[in-house]
RNA sequence: CGGGGCGUAGCCUAGUGGCUAUGGCGCCUGCUUUGGGAGCAGGAUAUCGAAGGUUCGAGUCCUUUCGCCCCGACCA
């Protein structure tokens, strides 16, 4: 699998220069191997031997575009929930996206390696995250009874690997990547190659020595990541995330914007803000003013914000809700669970985001109370809120929109009565935090510009992982002074699967796939229309000498069969060799991407012809390519 | 994990307790055809997801179970 991997690191254009430049490389007679029939150029492929085949009906389940035709056009097979392989043409496009992302990390000074994924459950157990992390992560053991997980990711693995090889200052900084399966037991998988549980990620991850060098590396990814993205033709927008159960502080997502994705960005309309909901910060307004006494009323048939606003004839900006969720909290180091209830408390009018409350009470997993569990706490639901209630057993946080505001209508924990002017510190206490979910049409917090939402597929996120993982796992090194320190770290990921899903979902049309050409299966199709075998298999050979990747339809087909399967495979480039302009000495040429475009090429000069073409098809994409850089912050 | 839906040939699908399980695509054979999923003739392929039950009789009703999909919870 390493000679495999290392073989195809050789790129294309290496195999291609060589035969051009080199003559004997080109094999004029097909020969066999045995008994299996000679496939005579690995780059190139007849369609006659083409392992898959293409489906006319999409198959049950495939609810986007995207998928339905990577399906149809024989890329991927499904095998079970969440489990898909890739037939020649997917992994061939996944090997060009791989070998993009190879280039841009080689280029930031990536040394690529590729770590176990079965591992031994001890590293895990050592940052604790064999506890923190629930059923997501899949756990078995060995003969003997050790505990084994499957690696979701490679934290601990390269962690364990850098403790050994990096002891001192001199030895950083340093940055590895691999590209290697993952597998994470996804409650829900769905849509496609989109949300899967085996999948292959580019997962890099960097070693410094300080703050500076992080940033460095960081920067260098942030940057990396647009061009890899833009050489997939992929567009993307950079946010602000949430490094969840990575730790670490700061964090950056890579979002293709499109209504099939399940994350949800803010963004500003006026400056360049961005960030997941999940942490998205917005401009608030507060109702200060001066205390008034507390004073229960009679609230009847209230139970709901709406409601009582209605029956008191007031705004939903003078009320405070609470949210009550019941939070798991995990001990690191031995794996015990404690429930508690969690309250979240919020002004009327605004909504709480689970994530933001979830981080600041610090639990491992929150999920909604029962009235039971509501109960217990001396809560009623519907007139629920913490004033007069024993603290010591439950979290409150506070969004900071109800602890500046005043004289907030709040429950009185009776069936049917509210209090009016309750106020935070006085009446009730708690962590004060913004745990308000940011909405379509709110604030900005950089600039008061407007808010908008939209939903995109994370292709890729870089973390600053700081000091949490060689903290916990010991991995020291020895600065000038003679003194340990913990390794600097960051790790960065990239979804290859998921990347080609987000492709075939932007490039296709109502016939089939469109994809890339730098990312296509081969930059050519060559549909032969012909009776006289001859003249194509020349045309073909010749293209497979001058370096052009094809895949020839030599099938016995109707002319319409060969035209919607190349429609369906959607190749960049269409060469269609018919009886009418061969004689002629001419073959006519389509672009995938440009059905208006009818080309006519002499046979002489078709292969400079075809050089030009992909060449053109090549800039389109890199000329459309957007770049971002990063500065750390002051 | 909660709610819903669906499992019939490689794919899509008909079937509403009653005879030998429907049709299309695909597949195989022969002939014909070769510029947009062609035509004619012939053919193969289904333990109706699995197990149990009700019934004279079950693809169809009931129970259990497995799988897949959708919504939600969940999700680096």
């Amino acid at each position: 699998m390493n000679s495999a991997t290392l073989l195809r690191s050789f790129s294309k254009r290496l195999i291609s220069m060589m035969r051009v430049y080199h003559g004997e490389f080109s094999l004029s007679t097909p020969r066999r191997f045995g008994t299996m029939p000679f496939v005579e150029e690995k780059l190139s492929m007849r369609m006659s031997q083409l392992f898959s085949k293409t489906l006319r009906e999409a198959p049950a389940g495939a609810d986007n575009k995207g998928y339905e035709y990577l399906l149809r056009a024989g890329f991927i097979r499904q095998l079970g929930a969440g489990i898909f392989s890739l037939l020649p043409l997917g992994y061939s496009s996944v090997k060009n996206i791989e070998q993009i992302i190879r280039e841009e990390m080689d280029a930031i000074g990536g040394q690529e390696i590729l770590m176990p994924v079965v591992n031994p459950a001890d590293i895990w157990k050592e940052t604790g995250r064999f506890y923190s992390i629930d059923r997501e992560m899949s756990r078995f053991q060995d003969r003997v009874g050790r505990d084994m997980v499957l690696a979701m990711t490679h934290e601990e693995v390269v962690t364990d690997i850098a403790r050994f090889e990096i002891d001192s200052y001199k030895r950083m900084p340093q940055l590895v990547y691999q590209i290697q399966t993952k597998w994470r037991d996804d409650p829900r998988p769905r849509a496609g190659l989109i949300r899967v549980r085996e999948f292959t990620m580019k997962d890099s991850y960097s070693f410094d020595t300080d703050q500076a060098g992080l940033d460095k590396q960081y920067a260098a990814h942030y940057l990396a990541y647009f061009k890899i993205f833009g050489r997939t033709g992929l567009s993307t927008i950079v946010v602000g995330a949430d490094s969840g159960m990575m730790g670490g502080k700061i964090s950056h997502e890579y979002m293709y914007l499109s209504p099939i994705g399940e994350d949800t960005i803010i963004t500003c309309d006026a400056c360049s803000y961005t960030a997941n909901r999940q942490v998205a910060a917005f401009r608030k307004e507060y109702f200060a003013e001066e205390m008034k006494e507390l004073e229960k009323v009679h609230t009847p048939e209230c139970p709901t914000i709406e409601a009582l606003a209605e029956y008191l004839k007031i705004s939903t900006k003078l009320t405070a809700k609470a949210v009550f969720m019941v939070g798991t909290f995990i001990d690191d180091t031995n794996g015990e669970e404690e429930q508690r209830l969690v309250v979240g408390v919020i002004r009327g009018d605004l909504e709480i985001e689970e994530n933001k409350l979830q981080n600041a009470a610090k639990a491992n997993a929150l999920r909604s109370a029962h009235s039971e569990e509501i109960l217990a706490a001396g809560i009623v639901p519907g007139y629920g809120s913490v004033i007069g209630i024993r603290q010591d057993k439950i979290l409150v946080i506070a969004d900071d929109s109800v602890a500046k505001s005043n004289n907030l209508v709040a429950g009185a924990n009776e069936e049917g009565y509210h209090y009016l002017n309750s106020n935070f510190a006085r009446d009730w206490n708690g962590t004060v935090a913004d745990i308000a979910s940011a909405q379509s049409g709110y604030a900005c917090s950089e600039c008061g510009g407007t808010l908008k939402s939209s939903k995109g597929v994370e292709v890729g996120n870089i973390f600053q992982l700081g000091t949490r993982y060689s903290e916990s796992m010991d991995c020291y090194y020895q600065d000038e002074n003679g003194i340990q320190k913990p390794v600097i770290m960051g790790s960065y990921g990239i979804g290859v699967g998921r990347l080609l899903a987000c492709l075939a979902e932007e490039y296709h049309d109502e016939l089939g796939l469109n994809l890339p050409i730098t990312v296509a299966p081969y930059q050519v199709h060559l549909v032969s229309l012909v009776k006289d075998a001859e003249i194509a298999e020349k045309i073909y050979r010749t293209l497979i000498d001058a370096g052009i990747t094809v895949l020839y339809d030599d099938r016995k087909e109707s002319a319409g069969v060969k035209f919607a399967d190349a429609d369906l495979i959607g190749l960049p480039i269409r060469i269609t060799l018919g009886n009418r302009s061969l004689k002629e000495g001419k073959v006519e040429v389509k672009v995938r991407s440009n059905p208006d475009e009818q080309l006519s090429f002499d046979l002489a000069t078709l292969v400079d012809k075809m050089r030009v073409l992909i060449k053109r098809l090549e800039n389109q994409i890199t000329d459309s390519m957007h770049l971002e850089e990063w500065k750390p912050e002051k």
